[in-house]
DNA sequence: AGTTTTGATGAAGACTTTATGAAGATTCTT
DNA sequence: AAGAATCTTCATAAAGTCTTCATCAAAACT
């Protein structure tokens, strides 16, 4: 499931936002605060920026160019200036992918955030990957068979199938695990990778699917 | 040379944005109606379509859902009606991936080619340096290969990649690797820089990319 | 030219992170 | 409640990485 952050400090305007997103089964993380919203993004894995221009503690553009020299992901700016120079600003020195001006309807954020979404995260369906997911029993289809997997493989493998080669942390891995926190030993991950590439082995001999990434996680390669 | 498909019947505006893309060094092709617009994209490469929706043979956003049917390319609707549910439908049930409303600037237009360009074809960004830096996978990519790097080349060469063509002090370069003080000797630098420039060499023997600065640090040259 | 300083290089060893197998703890099923 | 499956922890092995050191080469200085 995505994750949008949401950096606006109005709480009406936040919350139907995010109302209409979570009911699009988008995962939605609010902050008022452009520190706490950098905070998260450092040790989270987000998919998308909906950014407020206007906030309190530092200017949006300042965020999005913190956020720009760490990653590249899809950053729509909401603004209640239709201020052409901003725009061309935020889009072009900046960074952003898009740009709209309040008052601002749910439905067309949401339309935004698909269009964006929809360039990033292309092929999660059938491309000529050798993984697909049947959510309906729970299973990872390797190679046109079911993989046999606990409940806590499936959740490690299923999110490293829709997110492929990319590195996912274990931090990150292991709240996928957990519903809520759950102060367990980060290494607990280690162990569900080599059980889930011991299950791949067992039907591929020759290829190393899951990458380790030293010091920071692992991820799927295609 | 990214070649720009501007679709719409105003013959002024349409050749203010071409003027305009074309001083920034886009290619830029012309049509007043759909169908030519068609036909060209069928026979040749398109990299981006500006797309009016007031066409005057066919719906802009039937067009929309004939090139949908074929590719995937970014499409930016200009329309003259400032109609939400216009906006939704384009963005959301058709695929366009942004939306501008006239009167338009041609900086703006410029500004949302150029964002859109940007997703697409990441490496189109800023100048033509060899180096880039794929967030995804904590790579640096060079010359469109994945380099392998250990953790704290990883750090050096990207935080290099994205200041080029400037001078790093190794004590600099140094706090980039650890979080916290860490009293190590500063000459732990040149080994590291010895094996990124290894790394460089087996992918380009000819060029020399990281210069060293005699008693201050290194720079990256693009 | 000779001396001094600074950087490059290759290799060794210390250190850190990950893999692995197995045991204990927990949860689920029957 | 017993048994099975799963999850977590732990100890140890293995792999990978970082730092240091000795030596050589290059540049700067006298």
């Amino acid at each position: 499931m995505e994750t949008i952050l949401i950096v606006e400090d109005d709480k009406t305007i936040a919350e139907s936002i995010c109302f209409i997103l979570e009911k699009d089964s988008f995962n939605c993380k609010w902050f008022d605060n452009g520190k706490d919203a950098l905070e998260f993004h450092k040790d989270n894995e987000v998919d998308l920026i909906l950014l407020d221009v206007g906030l309190p503690d530092m200017s949006g553009f300042d965020l999005l160019r913190k956020v720009r020299e760490k990653s590249n992901l899809p950053v729509i700016i909401i603004s209640a200036r239709d201020d052409e120079s901003d725009q061309v600003l935020g889009l072009e020195g900046l960074g952003a992918n898009a740009y709209v001006t309040k008052p601002l309807s749910p439905r067309l954020v949401v339309a935004h955030v698909r269009a964006q979404l929809r360039m990033v995260k292309p092929e999660v369906k059938s491309g000529d990957s050798k993984f697909s997911i049947n959510h309906a029993m729970q299973r990872v289809v390797f190679m046109d068979q079911d993989l046999t997997l606990t409940p806590a493989e499936f959740k490690i493998l299923s999110h490293l199938v829709k997110n492929p080669n990319r590195v996912h942390s274990r931090e990150y891995l292991m709240s996928i695990i957990w519903d809520r926190p759950h102060g367990s030993d980060i290494k607990t991950i280690n162990t569900h990778i080599k059980s889930i590439r011991k299950r791949l082995h067992e039907l591929d001999e020759t290829n190393e699917y899951i990458e380790t990434h030293r010091g920071i996680g692992y991820s799927l390669i295609e």
